[in-house]
RNA sequence: UGGGCUGUAGCCAAGCGGUAAGGCAUUAGACUUUGACUCUAACAUGCGCUAGUUCGAAUCUAGCCAGCCCAA
C-alpha cells in the first residue's frame, strides 16, 4: 500500500512542487489549504489548480479560529509586554504541525508536508529522525521549525530539503507547466500583507501611541517617541534624533515609557537566557552548540546550560548585536537542530 | 538704545582661505516567509543678504537683515 501524505498547499511555488515531488517519490498525495486570516481564495484557486493538474486531491480546511487564537493573539501580547515576536515559529508550531497534523490523523493519514526548505532525516549520531538544516544554506529553513513537536518528527516530510537553490525549485514548475512558477517568494506577515505591523496593532488589537522621551543610558533626554511598541532593540530607523553617530534602540523602560538609545557598540551582549525551550533531542548540559539568534543571522558558537524545567541560559563565544526578546534562539550541532527558545528579558 | 553671541539642506551639525563631513528624515532599489539590521543609489553650483580683499571666500573685511542673551 503506498504511503499516504497530507501536505499543506500555500499556492506558492515551493509547496506546489513539493506535490510533484511527492507523488514521483510514489507517495498518495492529498493538498490542503488554510483559510488563516481575511480573505485568501487567489491563494487557494491556485493551491486546487495544482492538485487539478497533478490529478491530486485537494481540500481546504478553516483553521481562522485556531489562527486568531495561537498566532496573532500571541503576536499581539508578545508586543504588548514589549516583546517582538516572530508569528511564523508559532504557526508553525500550532497551525502547520499542530493542527494539520491532527486533521492527518483525523482522515488516516500518517505522514504531513510542507514546502519548507529543511530536512528530516535519520542520524546515527543521535540514533532517531532529527530536523537537519537544508542543502540550500541560502533557503534554509530550519530556525523557524525548531518548535515543532518532538513526536511528529517520524511523521514530517519535507521534499524539498534536498535542493541548493530555488532556480531548480522554479524550474521544475516550470517543466510541470504550473502557473505558480513564476510566482513571487512571500515576504512579510502573512496576516500584514502590508508590512505595516504598527497599524495593524492599532486596528485589531486597539494599541494607542503615548508619548515618551528618548533618552540614553544617563538619563538624558534627547528626543519623542509616540509608542514603544513601534520599536525593537537594534532598530536605528524613525527615532528622528540629531547625532554625531548613529544611534539604536538599546532597551525600554515601561513604567516611565521611555526609549532608551545607544550607540552601536551597546548593542553587543554575550549572554542571553531563553525560556519555553523546545528539545528535538536528548542532550548533556553545558555543551558546546552554534545557536542562532534570529533567523537571518548566521549560528555562533556558544555554550548552554540549563536553569529550571524550560528554561537555558546561553553564553556565546563572542559577543551578538542586538539580541532581541521575543526573538528565537535557536541550538544546533553541525547542521542538526538540537532545540530552541524563546529569548526573554533578564 | 548700548554690549555680546549666532545664522551651512526639511531637522541637527562639521568645516575656520584651497573648491560643502556626518547623523536624522525622505526617495528608489537590493536583501528577507517575523520585527529589525545591513547594502547600493539619489538628496546644498551653494553656506542669511549685499559689496569688498584674494589666483581662490562658508571661512577674512564692511554694511544690512533675522534670532538669542546681558545691560538699561
Amino acid at each position: 500500500m503506498r504511503k499516504k501524505v497530507l501536505l499543506g498547499m500555500s499556492g506558492g511555488v515551493d509547496s506546489s512542487v513539493s506535490a510533484i515531488l511527492l507523488k514521483e517519490q510514489g507517495y498518495d498525495v492529498t493538498g490542503v489549504t488554510f483559510k488563516l486570516w481575511g480573505n485568501d481564495s487567489k491563494n487557494e484557486t491556485d493551491a486546487e489548480k495544482v492538485c487539478n493538474k497533478l490529478k491530486i486531491s485537494h481540500l481546504t480546511v478553516d483553521l481562522k479560529e485556531q489562527f486568531a487564537k495561537n498566532v496573532i493573539e500571541n503576536f499581539v501580547s508578545n508586543y504588548r509586554n514589549l516583546y517582538t515576536p516572530n508569528p511564523c515559529i508559532e504557526c508553525n508550531r500550532f497551525i502547520k504541525f499542530g493542527a494539520m497534523y491532527n486533521k492527518a490523523k483525523e482522515m488516516g493519514i500518517d505522514f504531513i508536508a510542507t514546502g519548507h526548505y529543511a530536512k528530516i532525516e535519520y542520524d546515527d549520531k543521535y540514533k532517531r529522525m532529527v530536523l537537519k538544516k537544508s542543502n540550500s544554506t541560502k533557503k534554509d529553513q530550519s530556525y523557524v521549525l525548531y518548535n515543532i513537536p518532538k513526536e511528529l518528527l517520524n511523521h514530517i516530510v519535507f521534499p524539498l530539503g534536498i535542493f541548493e537553490n530555488k532556480d531548480e525549485i522554479r524550474k521544475i514548475a516550470m517543466e510541470n507547466g504550473l502557473e505558480v512558477a513564476t510566482k513571487p517568494d512571500s515576504e512579510d506577515i502573512c496576516f500584514i500583507p502590508n508590512g505595516n505591523y504598527k497599524e495593524f496593532l492599532e486596528k485589531y488589537a486597539g494599541f494607542k501611541s503615548t508619548d515618551g522621551n528618548i533618552v540614553n543610558k544617563d538619563g538624558k533626554i534627547l528626543g519623542k517617541h509616540t509608542g514603544l511598541y513601534k520599536y525593537t532593540i537594534g532598530q536605528r530607523k524613525g527615532l528622528g534624533i540629531s547625532n554625531p553617530v548613529p544611534l539604536f534602540v538599546i532597551g525600554f523602560n515601561k513604567k516611565s515609557n521611555e526609549l532608551i538609545v545607544g550607540e552601536e557598540k551597546e548593542l553587543y551582549k554575550s549572554e542571553l537566557i531563553a525560556t519555553d525551550v523546545n528539545w528535538l533531542l536528548n542532550i548533556e548540559d553545558g555543551m558546546q552548540v552554534r545557536a542562532k539568534i534570529r533567523y537571518a543571522t548566521k549560528e555562533q558558537k556558544a555554550k548552554i546550560t540549563k536553569i529550571g524545567n524550560d528554561e537555558v541560559k546561553v553564553v556565546f563565544d563572542e559577543e551578538q548585536r542586538a539580541i532581541t526578546p521575543g526573538q528565537s534562539v535557536v541550538f544546533y550541532d553541525d547542521d542538526v537542530v538540537i532545540g530552541g527558545g524563546k529569548i526573554r528579558y533578564e
